[in-house]
DNA sequence: GTGGGATCGGTTTTT
DNA sequence: CCGATCCCAC
């Protein structure tokens, strides 16, 4: 078995020895997944059954990578592995299982935009005030709740929850979570946290069903145990209580999920529940340079609660890391570019070898443009994916309620797209109906006639009945792919998007046609993984069940040769040659609502620690200056993790001095950095602004700044009137050859409201 | 009930 | 800057 000569002495034994509770602690660069991959191969090729390994992964892409390399070894064997995130197993999982619960076999898996607008839509219903209850953290309450195995009726009684939610004047969420599962049992949907909620559940009530899982699943593995919850974990141990062949691999200074629920206390309850299990723990770095590894070091060695490691390579020692500073977001994003186009020229980097990491979405918009200016081909991973455009979503309602009528969430979202004239005020009628007689909105509008309703307005909704009804008739009789098709004509869905030649309307089109392929692809896909226990499906349902949990970026566009743009959280697994760690500011990385507690700053360090380790042979950090955030402009402070690494592993010179990018060092590091002055919003009412000059702020350093992204974006210009008082004014602005535009100054933020006389 | 314009408000990270 | 929402004219 030629594939254990690549591995080093620990790794190898972390393959070989298969049986009884195994422990690995791996750090980054450490041949992590190889060891996996390797030790699942490993099983197949002694004679272990496929089917009765499962293996959990964090991230989509993580399973079918690991797939893929596992197939290359072992070849068809390896089919019928039980593969895939923590979330999809166990949706097959309920598939098979949730009827004893009372749901349907196809239910429909609330994604977090269902969700919170589910519950958005309770919070109305009871009247609440939704500034104090606002959706986003009642969701968050809920999925905590959930995560921590607390039921509604649990949640209700419990005093400290109930203390807590009157101190932060929402005494109803109790009954919020209440509803919330209400309504999606009603509507036969699970959000992500029911998922492994009800797993659980299912679990603990059916002693047969544990049995037959505990059976089945011989050899459990899971990847990234540092970001695995409470209830994951509870599942897994349940599962492997009969073999105790468990194997969780992982590495607390990697663990970059605490914020949704992932505890590293895993990994201290995995030593107390299986004493006798084996530890091995992967050091030495086959990635990065010495200086690179030294840093990571260094880093992590600021956080206290951190298990005893250290990683070490034998990598040349390597450059020094650059820091750059820059005088704005837009130049960090030339500054980056021109450095890409750089080593591409000079030292014949190829663009796939770089990534740019950032710390959210938002920040890649500067980077994009300066490459698209420069004609660098790039990648954005996350941020929007396509399962959450609007057009993907509408399709995909229709197709949802194809399969499941009572889909309350699908149901509003296209009730009335394309419009037919049942408007908002019907829609609430029937919710209120729906709610006071216990019954789904389905079955409301499916016995419409039963209700007083305007002619019109029945007529509308029987006909929407009657087709939605018709498309469910045709389930038997149609393949996915046909059947999705047919809804999309007659439901004009496609007809809308084609005739929408803007270039947005293009682009729409193309995603629905794309949305198509994927369908017709998962219906001719026969590499069926059939299996009694879980049997493998492709109907339009199945298709369904797995589009929820998909981020939809997996698939590789044609041209892969492209700069990488992510976020450090969707790096995590990767590595590339060169890595630039941008937005490197107080405030941003670490985040600014990490610095109230001494754990989130932790995670935010080891979130560094994650992206610094991503390099092989250049890592560049890069903070600007001044940002644009949420349309006001921010002075930003070099973030405290530049200064974390050590001096003599840095070089903060020569940073594109020659290209006016403004000095290395900032000139306030040791004194009070400038604020973005506010005090003028306030007195704002009384003052009327200057005839002259944009701006009003009275700080000279804003002032200069300000003036300087005004000039970038329209040229000379002269305020000439504004109107409003407030944080939100508008002045028209005269422009030496534009002539008058009108613009929205929010803060010291320029918002263009319309543009020409 | 529909559609457009004005206004307001807001931001971590992801299955 | 962009999405959600409110308001108003058809």
């Amino acid at each position: 078995m030629n594939y254990l000569e690549e591995l080093n002495d620990v790794q190898r034994e972390a393959v070989l020895s298969t049986e009884g509770p195994t422990q690995i602690i791996a750090g980054p660069g450490s041949g992590k997944t190889r060891v996996l991959t390797y030790r699942i191969a490993h099983l197949i090729n002694i004679g272990v059954d496929p089917f009765s390994i499962l293996a959990l992964t964090f991230t989509n892409k993580a399973a079918e990578n690991m797939r893929r390399r596992i197939e290359s070894i072992c070849g068809a064997k390896a089919r019928g592995l039980f593969m895939g995130t923590f979330h999809s197993v166990f949706a097959r999982v309920l598939r098979v299982e949730a009827p004893k619960m009372g749901y349907p076999p196809d239910f429909t898996i609330y994604d977090t935009d269902d969700s919170r607008s589910l519950i958005k839509s309770i919070i109305k219903e009871r009247n609440l005030d939704d500034k104090i209850y606002k959706p986003a953290l009642v969701q968050w309450r809920i999925s905590a709740a959930k995560n921590s195995l607390i039921t509604p009726d649990m949640y209700a009684a419990d005093p400290d929850l109930r203390i807590e939610d009157e101190r932060q004047r929402r005494p109803e969420t109790s009954l919020l979570y209440k509803m919330y599962c209400d309504r999606c049992f009603k509507a036969g949907a699970m959000d992500f946290d029911d998922l492994l909620l009800n797993t659980h559940l299912i679990l603990d009530k059916f002693p047969e069903v544990l049995y037959k899982y505990q059976h089945k699943f011989r050899y459990v593995l899971i990847d990234e145990f540092q970001d695995t919850n409470f209830v994951q974990y509870d599942i897994v141990r349940r599962i492997a209580d009969v073999f105790h062949n468990i194997t969780v691999v992982g590495d607390d200074a990697q663990s970059i999920y605490a914020f949704r629920g992932a505890t590293i206390d895993n990994i201290l309850h995995f030593t107390r529940d299986y004493p006798d299990c084996k530890v091995f723990k992967l050091e030495q770095n086959y990635r990065s340079t010495q200086v690179i590894v030294k840093a990571a070091n260094e880093l992590i060695h600021n956080n206290k609660n951190q298990l005893q490691k250290e990683i070490w390579t034998r990598n040349e020692k390597g450059e020094p890391i650059k820091i750059i500073k820059t005088p704005s977001d837009n130049d960090e994003g030339r500054w980056v570019t021109d450095s890409i186009l750089e080593l591409c020229m000079r030292d014949h980097y190829r663009y796939s070898d770089f990534a740019i990491l950032y710390r959210t979405n938002a920040q890649s918009r500067a980077f994009e443009e300066a490459l698209r200016r420069h004609n660098v081909p790039y990648r954005i991973y996350g941020g929007m994916s396509f399962y959450q455009r609007k057009e993907i979503k509408d399709y995909l309602a229709y197709l949802k309620l194809t399969i499941n009528p009572h889909d309350e969430e699908a149901l509003k979202r296209i009730i009335n797209y394309p419009a037919r004239g049942i408007g908002q005020t019907t829609i609430d009628k029937i919710t209120i109906t729906a709610v006071n007689e216990n019954k789904s909105m389905w079955d409301v509008i499916a016995n419409i006639r039963a209700y007083n309703v305007a002619p019109r307005t029945l007529n509308a909704i029987e006909e929407f009945a009657l087709m939605i009804n018709s498309f469910r008739a045709l389930l038997s009789k149609m393949n996915a792919y046909d059947l999705a098709l047919h809804i999309g004509k007659t439901t004009k869905l496609i007809a809308e998007l084609y005739s929408d030649k803007t270039v947005e309307g293009v682009n729409r089109y193309e995603n629905v046609q794309e949305l198509l392929n994927s369908i017709k692809e998962f219906t001719e896909d026969d590499e069926v993984t059939s299996d009694d226990a879980l049997p493998a499906d492709k109907g339009l349902g199945a298709f369904l069940q797995n589009v929820a949990l998909l981020t939809g970026d997996e698939k590789e566009k044609s041209n892969t040769d492209t700069v990488k743009l992510m976020t450090v959280h969707a790096a995590k697994g990767l590595e590339f040659p060169v890595v630039y760690v941008v937005g490197l500011e107080e405030n941003l990385f670490p985040s600014m609502q990490s610095l109230y507690s001494a754990e989130d700053l932790e995670e935010e360090r080891r979130l560094f620690y994650v992206a610094i380790t991503r390099a092989e042979k250049k890592l560049f950090l890069t903070y600007a200056n001044t940002r644009y955030r949420n349309g006001q402009l921010h002075f930003s402070e070099p973030s405290r993790f530049i200064d974390e690494i050590p001096r003599e592993l840095t070089n903060y010179a020569g940073i594109a001095a020659d290209k006016n990018y403004g000095p290395a060092v900032p000139s306030w590091r040791n004194s009070t950095p400038p604020r973005a002055n506010t005090s003028h919003t306030s007195s704002a009412r009384t003052h009327t602004p200057p005839a002259e000059g944009p701006f009003t702020a009275d700080d000279p350093a804003l002032l200069q700044a300000g003036m300087e992204v005004f000039h970038e974006k329209f040229g000379e210009g002269k305020i000439i009137a504004i109107e409003g008082a407030g944080t939100n004014r508008i002045a028209a602005v005269q422009f030496a050859d534009l002539g008058i535009k009108k613009i929205m100054l929010k803060f010291a933020r320029l918002k263009i409201i319309r543009s020409g006389v």
